[in-house]
RNA sequence: GGGCGGUUAGCUCAGCUGGCUAGAGCGUCUCGUUUACACCGAGAAGGCCGUAGGUUCGAGUCCUACACCGCCCACCA
């Protein structure tokens, strides 16, 4: 015990304690005989890439929750896993492809392309994987998920077989979020809306005068509407048709009076585009008007555009404004016109909505819940998928934590639509169905006999994800770990996915399960940059976790997340706060060394408490009973900074600054000497234990070099 | 346009159910090479807790307005 070095050695502890834990296979709840389960999935991480600070962070508390629980002799599933994410993996091959060798995925089969997109996956988990490990997630390898593997795949076509059987997934033709450079839809969710500046157009249009930015897609506007209540157009009426010179031609138009006009607005009057703009889609839908196709799928002009046909979108804009103008209809040109276009922000190009044939999922259809342990709706009745995805959080049986996102997430569900669900892209799960002719086949397999064509489709990457919380735990199958570990105790993660995942995960889990997926859902707030920017690579001030974890120890990095995040906000990240926090695990460190090298009695045999002869011992030990009480308090209030900042304050300021001060004379003093020993073996190991689920490494190592032979993140949790 | 969050020391942030003489890390200053630790110790400077009202014996903490910053949602042609 004399060669410890001065110094805290973090690269040593964490390889050693890693390989201890992996050996005594202590994360896996298949070894703890008893308790009372206690279940958490691992937000499954994108293989798009590597880890970032976020997922520092996330896994920082999830991890914090893990240990705490199976101290406290909880049965503890903390599982890890992988998502796919179809779109972002897809885009990332397609970019890195473009930027090699100039080549697209039209440049190869499917399957050619399939296969580099998975090795490009699976090269990506794997490092995913070793950094999870390197942070110290105290996961169970055993269960670990991939959202494309085999018994994920199953669970995801029986998921889709059976919603599909309820009729709440379904095959429409309707206006959806199509993205030409990708050569896909997205959800309405998945769509960043990004400010341009542009030119916004008038022009004469017969008797009025129409604004748009996008004039190439005017050649089958054939419809003028205007507000109801507009005093300026009160002698044209409804459905009146007039004539009137028009991009290639003499038209007639139609009037349309609709409320959803904004009289304030430019004229007050427009044309619609129904084929390509969602608002106009729906005024024609309300009036059962014409809808033309102006804009092929690769974003052409088509026939309609006469002259025209053929040319990409920037050029026809181009060309109809020239000849517009060469006509004399064009009004004015307002150059600095602010609005905002539609991007996929899946790494896509610019939404152009167009009319297809896609599936989508029925969010407020009736149906019948055959089976349900939700409070509330009873086994067989009828719901809805809003309905119930709504009713689990408004009764408390599902808590957000910071409560207020309540809020976020009713308003998310009142505004929803149904939910698009396939995607034209070839990474992710093809979609269980099967033509032939006009038949239709549904089913986990293929049909039996020849000429059935499955649908090319695959399936939005939320689709899978949303039955992470029991396709984890063997679903369909009737597994032991689905039925000890669902619902999940606690879902954490970051308040940006409440929407795409934690709602999804609500819906999936009640549909098909009639169960809540989890019981509380906490979520973090997004690291930041010291510039308080959002750390993206495009931006170039990502960091990596593992140059900091290098730099200043896991534990250290683990820690000052923690220690400085209170629940839902966001934080910018100060790389000297993880120093600060490299000093405090030195400061253990070093009371470790002092402790040590004063003891002399043996550690296995401290049985009885010490007794308070001084001062100074009823003052630490009244504060150790307190430190505990504390602590303990704020973790199960999901107060982690809390909690980290007290254990500090005692370990730092109560334990080194003033009881290790008095000890070293009251060591000197045989009468005392003992009692001391006890006393700063007792603190010692208390402080190890209270700080272990935040620095598991340290901790681990010196309950170790203390002498235990036992493995300290199974000891059971301080009670004061 | 609707909703949510933030505004506390030079910087980044805590502050749970109202009791704070308002805290932490980093930074700054003074002193100290005491045999656990200089990745240290002792101490100090630094805050009308965004603004204005209100409730209360008492408000950083609750209420009401307002201002600025950020985020989310929404079909501004």
């Amino acid at each position: 015990m004399q060669d410890l070095p001065k110094a805290y050695d973090p690269s040593v502890a964490e390889e050693q304690m890693n390989a201890k834990w992996k050996k005594a296979d202590v994360f896996n709840p298949d070894n703890q005989k008893e308790g009372k389960p206690f279940c958490m999935v691992f937000p499954p991480a994108n293989v798009t890439g590597i880890l970032h600070l976020g997922h520092a962070l996330s896994v920082s508390i999830e991890d914090i929750l893990a240990r705490y629980k199976r101290m406290q002799g909880f049965k503890t599933l903390f599982l890890p896993g992988t998502d796919h994410a179809a779109i972002a993996t897809q885009a990332k091959v397609e970019a890195e492809l473009y930027k090699k060798d100039k080549k697209t995925h039209r440049d190869f089969s499917r399957e050619e392309f399939l296969e580099m997109v998975k090795d490009y996956a699976k090269n990506s988990q794997s490092t995913i994987l070793d950094q999870l490990n390197k942070l110290g997630a105290s996961v169970d390898w055993s269960r670990l998920a991939y959202t494309m593997d085999k018994k994920r795949t199953l669970a995801v076509k029986t998921a889709f077989k059976r919603l599909y059987e309820k009729g709440l997934i379904y095959q429409g033709k309707r206006l959806v979020n199509w993205d030409p450079k990708l050569q896909t839809n997205v959800s309405d969710d998945e769509i960043k809306w990004e400010e341009e500046t542009t030119k916004f157009y008038y022009f004469k249009y017969g008797p009025f005068t129409i604004g748009t930015t996008r004039p190439e897609t005017k050649f089958g506007d054939k419809y003028v509407v205007m507000h109801p209540d507009d005093d300026r157009y009160s002698k044209y009426e409804h459905g009146q048709k007039i004539e009137l010179e028009w991009i290639n031609s003499q038209i007639e138009a139609t009037i349309i009076k609709d409320d959803s006009i904004d009289m304030e607005l430019g004229t007050g009057v427009m044309t619609i585009t129904p084929a390509h703009d969602t608002t106009d889609y729906d005024i024609a839908q309300k009036h059962d008007l014409d809808i033309e196709p102006i804009i092929d799928l690769q974003g052409h002009m088509l026939p309609i555009a006469g002259e025209f046909e053929g040319q990409y979108i920037a050029k026809a804009r181009k060309g109809v404004v020239e000849k517009l103008e060469q006509k004399g209809l064009l009004e004015k040109i307002d150059e600095k016109y602010v609005h905002r276009i539609a991007t996929n922000s899946r790494g896509g190009g610019i939404i152009e909505p167009q009319i297809r044939k896609q599936w989508f999922m029925a969010v407020d259809k009736p149906f019948t819940l055959e089976h349900s342990e939700i409070d509330g709706i009873k086994s067989g009745s009828e719901t809805t998928l809003k309905q119930l995805m709504r009713h689990v959080v408004e009764s408390g049986q599902i808590n957000i934590i910071p409560n207020h996102f309540d809020k976020t997430y009713f308003h998310w569900i009142d505004n929803l639509r149904d939910w698009n669900i396939s995607r034209q892209i070839v990474f992710g799960h093809q979609i269980p169905v099967w033509y032939k002719n006009d038949k239709v086949y549904c089913d986990t397999k293929a049909p039996s006999g020849d000429d059935w064509k499955q649908d090319p489709d695959t399936l939005d990457t939320w689709f899978s994800s949303g039955l992470w919380s029991f396709s984890t735990l063997g679903w369909p199958e009737e597994t032991n770990d689905l039925k000890t570990f669902h619902p999940n105790s606690i879902l954490e993660t970051g308040y940006d996915i409440l929407f795409f995942w934690v709602a999804r995960m609500v819906l999936m889990s009640g549909s098909l399960l009639g169960q809540v997926p989890f019981n509380t859902v906490y979520l973090h707030g997004l690291i930041r940059d010291s510039e308080r920017q959002k750390m993206s690579k495009s931006k170039g001030n990502a960091i990596d976790p593992l140059d900091i974890m290098q730099k200043y120890g896991t534990d250290a990095l683990r820690f000052s997340l923690v220690y400085a995040n209170a629940g839902g906000t966001d934080t910018a990240f100060m790389e000297d706060r993880v120093k600060g926090m490299k000093h405090f695990a030195n400061k253990l460190w070093n009371i470790f060394r002092f402790i040590s090298s004063n003891l002399s009695l043996d550690i296995e045999k401290l049985d009885s408490p010490p007794s308070a002869n001084t001062d100074a011992d009823k003052q630490i030990l009244d504060s150790l009973e307190l430190i505990i009480k504390d602590s303990t308090k704020h973790i199960e209030a999901y107060r982690f900074n809390e909690a980290a900042q007290a254990i500090y304050q005692f370990v730092w300021h109560e334990l080194a600054d003033k009881y290790i001060e008095a000890s070293k004379e009251q060591l000197q003093d045989d009468a005392n000497s003992e009692n001391t020993q006890r006393i700063l073996v007792l603190c010692l190991e208390t402080s190890l234990k209270l700080l272990h689920p935040f620095m598991p490494f340290i901790t681990e190592y010196i309950w170790g070099l203390l002498g235990h032979k036992t493995i300290l993140a199974t000891e059971e949790w301080p009670k004061s």
